[in-house]
DNA sequence: TCTTTGTGTTTAATCGTTTAAACATTCATT
DNA sequence: AATGAATGTTTAAACGATTAAACACAAAGA
């Protein structure tokens, strides 16, 4: 960064004023009390020694760097991405500038990027945690830090979310299949401890009516476990007709399998998607997935934040609700 | 961020020293000057309080944010949150935060959020820039502004950059379908300026035994263009028998359309892309393309950022190798 | 004439660091 | 005893902004 940028001070001596002045004049206070023309004059010189404010200098002064903190489990993920890309533009309409980090599920990355966080200063945070992280949360709440968990939270220390309701959202997509007289329903989901998927685990299987069984896949072995789970439901078990998959990677690497093992779908087996990827497209059937509204995850997100930053004193816990997009994979024809 | 947090003064005053040598002993300078017993204690009431070292202040004052500004077309883009996941990665093992922004391929855009980055006084910049930033990449080099052009170049402004070879990228795949029987060949490509892409499809045309044929699809109207495109193909031209797609996105709404139309892969038609993406594994046929060394890419970046940080006066072109992967969509059987 | 009020501008402290330079003390050397 | 090094620590300015408070001066009211 060479050349260097000019300052307060340069215009304050080409002008012939106090720095004071021209911060007032720049920052539009004290109105009524400058004069017009040197008002003027202090703009134009602004202008011409293209003035931008060093907004370091200014931070450390007002204590806001009007920057936040983005934490997602992968950015790489098209569903963080498409996230990161709303809370970008949100965050930019109110000023925010936006750091990114993705902790790969790992509490211990988490800690750490959050320190980074916090070390430039940023206002607040958007955090989608990995599971164990209450302590995270804990801590943050103990500073008082401007926090916002997206997508992911934690039941057992309150705190400002943004969130689907994952178990209404799965009880329809179960609903839709029963109603399509689809009957031996299994549900493939995660092995873990995020509550958000248990929910999702727990409004697929918590009806009186279903039939179900579940598949768990581990994390770091979703291909593995997921083929392993549709052997045994293609095996072992009595003939099951849908699988609901509760997740988009769950789903991309279950629909290669079906279709590796030569099942038709909605014939042999309905098929039903948690989000919707591109990938779809490229299927020769069209799924029915449940639609998560990300843009208003998102808005709702960096508006809580913000919310936060001004007066942490409030808690909001938002569920918004996700839609049911029906296609052709739950059709029996 | 309330419950302050502690600085150098409060250790001083707790140690009874002056802040210097708080600095001065958390830092590692002045080594040997230090008493072994007071920099202990320093040390340990450091860890006491917490404490974490104001960046914005020490900023201010080295004049160096260790951050990095991260410009692409669209953060939701797979190709894009790869490389910023990787780029994120490489940044952070050498200290740097990343700010990202998207351009949505508008220069106004690009120069508003170049404007915000540096503002925020970032120490460098990776750039994806939009057609006709020239100027833009002109203004960069006049303020002596280390900056990196990733992926996009523009050979008429001598500026550092990483990205692969295009030209060979697209030979290789045309002299594949070549070699593998398929000799009318069309070519479903941008219309654009931005050079790699017309490298792509340079590549592919330039050479002597091909005949080809080129759709151009614009930007704002991938599928409606794309479909046009393979619709003048397979009925008024003659018979086409393989399409080399130069991007992921003009794949993806491609092999949508050629689903659509009952196009057999590779039997009807062979297929080659540009860019692997998720979808290829709910394709019914495996397809072949050209594979992009992402992670090069993006350490080669960072790498040289850093090195134009600390000494802006080298410049270096770098164009990596991409690798053709063969798969069944251009296996006529 | 003397205060008061209003207008226009400056002074100076502050944010939390870094760092060259100054200071003070001890110790060895001549 | 005087000089010089070596060691250990402090002083104080600086980075570039913000902002309460002070200052200076003119016009208006008592």
């Amino acid at each position: 960064m060479a050349q260097k940028k000019t300052s307060l001070k340069d215009i304050a001596t080409k002008v012939g004023v106090s720095t004071a002045l021209v911060s007032y004049v720049l920052n539009g206070k004290m109105k009524g009390r400058i004069s017009e023309e040197v008002a003027n004059r202090i703009k134009q010189v602004a202008k011409e020694l293209n003035y931008h404010p060093n907004q370091i200098a200014r931070s450390l002064k007002t204590n806001k760097t009007n920057s936040i903190g983005l934490l997602l489990a992968d950015i790489s993920n098209p569903f963080s991405s498409q996230i990161a890309r709303i809370v970008e533009n949100e965050a930019d309409k109110m000023g925010y500038a936006v750091i990114i980090g993705s902790s790969d599920e790992s509490v211990e990355k988490s800690e750490k990027i959050i320190e980074v966080f916090l070390n430039r200063q940023v206002d607040g945070l958007i955090l989608s945690l990995p599971e164990k992280s209450e302590q995270i949360v804990a801590d943050l709440k103990s500073k008082d830090i401007p926090f916002v968990l997206l997508d992911r939270y934690f039941p057992s220390v309150a705190a400002n979310s943004v969130a689907i309701d994952n178990f209404s959202a799965s009880e329809s997509a179960v609903n839709h299949l029963l109603s399509n007289n689809y009957n031996n329903i299994c549900i493939i989901s995660y092995d873990t401890e995020l509550v958000h998927l248990n929910e999702r685990l727990r409004g697929a299987t918590e009806q009186k009516e279903i039939n179900s069984t579940v598949g768990k896949v581990r994390l770091g072995h979703i291909q593995e476990d997921v083929e392993c789970a549709i052997d045994k439901f293609l095996n072992t078990e009595q003939s099951i007709d849908a699988i609901f998959f509760t997740s988009n990677l769950l789903t991309i690497s279950g629909l290669k399998y079906l279709n590796k093992k030569k099942v038709i779908i909605p014939e042999d087996m309905g098929v039903i998607a948690f989000d919707k990827t591109d990938a779809f497209d490229l299927f020769y059937t069209s799924i029915s997935y449940v639609n998560q509204p990300l843009n208003k995850l998102g808005r709702e997100a960096v508006r809580l934040m913000h919310q936060a930053i001004n007066d942490n004193t409030k808690r909001e816990q938002i569920f918004l609700l996700a839609e049911l997009i029906v296609r052709d994979s739950t059709s029996r024809k």
